[in-house]
DNA sequence: TCGATATCTTACATCATGTTTATTATTTAT
DNA sequence: ATAAATAATAAACATGATGTAAGATATCGA
């Protein structure tokens, strides 16, 4: 691959990230992007067509590393038959993966204006929520509607995340999901 | 008061109604409601500063209808002695008066950019977060730390709003109650 | 080294924003 | 009913961001 690509493409991300931690992504302008990265107004062009083009973009990027393991656990293995114990393992996992991406997590999830990312994330989480509760055996009668219920098994993780962020990410993966497995 | 400035602010609040159940608040100009509200362009400069600052107007007035009689009840009412029965009470009614705002709410709360309409929702949530928490016997054994109990407290009743609101309001403001009863 | 191509600079058209000024219409108070 | 106050209007303008285009330059892979 051309090395020019991927180093402007560095560069855009890094001014993003930059970026971001300072300010809101609505405020954020695309001239703003081309200052801070150094490169020339058409070049962010050839790459991104608008700056919701460029977060779509970040997201992807983030999202494939936080939840690689899953997207690959899915494949090796047969997710009907799992154990509590296996999503234990597999949220852990996630919320390393976060951890590793901490700078760019703050940045967006704090910011106003990120529901693209937001929308990616829950996309992913949703995806959870439908394994979890295609093996659960719902009860006609319990009183929320199964749609409801994995409505707030994506939302809760997402508060979950929030609230580490607001706390510096002090507690432990292992304490957080403990957090989150109480919730269900 | 002077009818000329309640005319054009309604104006003014009628286009955004219309404009906000057809595109997002991010794609909404300030130009596309001068059009849409036949006005001036500097009489909506006479009335707001920005556009997210007519947001910011739009959330008071709607969330002063919304919460207006947990506004009263709090001078009147003693609500550290208040029971689940209270709660109940209270938590219908501002469903009902989420259900008179409907147009509003399903706008606003569906489309992308609508940060400040939802800060606005969350503070109002966060004052009831408080005063439950505050008559609650926190037990150091419990799992969640008492500021993430608040902070779910609070999107859990935005989730079950926008699920309320996916399903055309079809059920009925007791029946949200005891869903948002039983999360806690 | 050579051909391909990514980047750069510069320029340009377009559009939304926010301000200003002078004029007209409406309202309130007398 | 009239006059003073003030809200609304139209028109013009400066500014800044967006998105596109063309030609020159630099860098890459083969």
């Amino acid at each position: 691959m051309d090395k020019r690509i991927e180093k402007t493409r560095d560069a855009i991300y890094n001014a993003f990230t930059d970026l971001i931690n300072t300010k809101d992504y609505d405020d954020i302008t695309i001239q703003d992007i081309i200052d801070k990265s150094n490169i020339g107004r058409s070049t962010f062009y050839m790459h991104f067509k608008t700056k919701n083009d460029l977060l779509l973009n970040i997201s992807g990027y983030i999202f494939d590393h936080v939840f690689s393991l899953s997207l690959q656990e899915e494949k090796s293995h047969d997710f009907s038959k799992t154990s509590v114990l296996d999503y234990r393992h597999l949220i852990t996992h996630i919320l390393y993966h976060i951890k590793d991406k901490k700078e760019l997590f703050k940045g967006i999830l704090i910011s106003k204006g990120n529901d693209i990312f937001l929308d990616a994330f829950k996309k992913h989480l949703f995806e959870f929520a439908n394994t979890y509760y295609n093996n659960y055996n719902y009860q006609d009668s319990e009183i929320l509607p199964l749609e409801l219920k994995k409505q707030l098994l994506v939302d809760e993780f997402i508060v979950l995340i929030k609230y580490w962020i607001n706390n510096d990410f002090s507690e432990s993966p292992e304490t957080l999901t403990n957090y989150y497995i109480s919730l269900i």
